[in-house]
DNA sequence: AGCCAGGTGGCTA
DNA sequence: TAGCCACCTGGC
């Protein structure tokens, strides 16, 4: 399709002393995106929002980047998404692996494991399609959204990203449904006309607590617990919000002996035992569990 | 060939 | 509040 894409040479974004191969490609693979792949080894290309880049994470840490000649992307908007400007290594010093062995051991599988930082109004559509589903559909869903829906990076590009709310309200559940959404498709629907009968409401949720904005983001038809603190971890770059899946329920049940406890209790658990960086910890945690269920 | 997946919403007791 | 079930669909 088109004209073969002309990248730029690859250019160093920092040295990253904490980064493990493994952390970097769970960060980006794991669950919390859905358009990246991974090209070659150790070499990854996405996309978000209108910003399309190749990343590699060499052994010693030094991360790189490159983006298409044809539409570039700074610098800055890269270390932004990749959360460089937080202290990622006083973050995780501060959970409470010492007295977790469970906890202990994940941040041991992946270090430099980090929370993307993401655009909101992306972040609640991916979340919205991940209902009942895994990784590699809704990774699939997202390629179809934005070939169907969405709008191409550049003249003539490759690839497009998203379509936006207002063109989510403005498709049809027909369209929706091509894209593989499912049953996904009418409560993506519904948030989009809620969302413009509602202007400004992804914004107003910046300035909301954790737990004013998990309640006011369950108004959307589609969002329940978990797709509401998913959407705050990863698209509003809440680290206490703390989503309680399957994997971490079953985490929770074995490693750390909760069978049985109702969900309120689980939260309060999770608040008490994790603190406010739960979510990191909860990264950490999934990533080991998936690990581990994979052989 | 089925089964089941990083849930939610509606209904019942 | 807790428990149960339907819901679309396509990898594995």
């Amino acid at each position: 399709m088109g004209q073969p894409v002309d990248w730029s040479p690859w250019e160093i974004l920092e040295e990253v002393s904490d980064f493990s191969p493994e952390g970097f490609r769970e960060t980006l693979l794991g669950g919390q995106a859905f358009r990246w792949l991974e090209k070659e080894s150790a070499v990854y290309e996405g996309i978000w929002e209108d910003s399309w880049i190749r990343l590699r994470c060499k052994d010693n840490g030094r991360v790189e980047f490159a983006f298409p000649r044809a539409h570039p992307v700074s610098s800055a908007a890269v270390k932004n998404y990749l959360g460089f400007h937080l202290p990622w290594q006083t973050l995780t010093d501060q959970l409470p692996f010492r007295s977790d062995p469970a906890l202990d051991s994940a941040m041991f599988a992946f270090p430099g494991l980090r929370i993307l930082q993401q655009p909101a109004g992306e972040t609640l559509l991916s979340f919205l399609c991940s209902s009942n589903k895994q990784i590699v559909q809704i990774r699939q869903m997202h390629e179809a959204l934005a070939r169907e829906l969405g709008t191409p990076l550049w003249r003539g590009a490759p690839v497009s990203r998203l379509p936006t709310w207002p063109i989510l309200a403005e498709a049809s559940e027909e369209d929706l449904l091509r894209c593989r959404l499912g049953y996904r498709a009418k409560l993506v629907k519904g948030t989009a006309t809620y969302l413009t009968e509602h202007p400004g409401f992804l914004e107003s949720i910046e300035d909301f607590s954790t737990e004013e904005a998990r309640v006011a983001l369950q108004e959307l038809p589609g969002v329940g617990p978990k797709v509401a603190d998913c959407v705050l971890l990863f698209g509003y770059q809440r680290l206490d919000a703390f989503p309680i899946d399957t994997w971490i329920l079953k985490i929770l049940e074995e490693a750390y002996g909760l069978f049985g406890w109702s969900r309120k209790q689980l939260e309060q658990f999770v608040q008490a035992h994790f603190g406010k960086l739960g979510g990191l910890a909860q990264q950490f945690l999934f990533a080991q569990a998936r690990a581990g269920r994979k052989r």
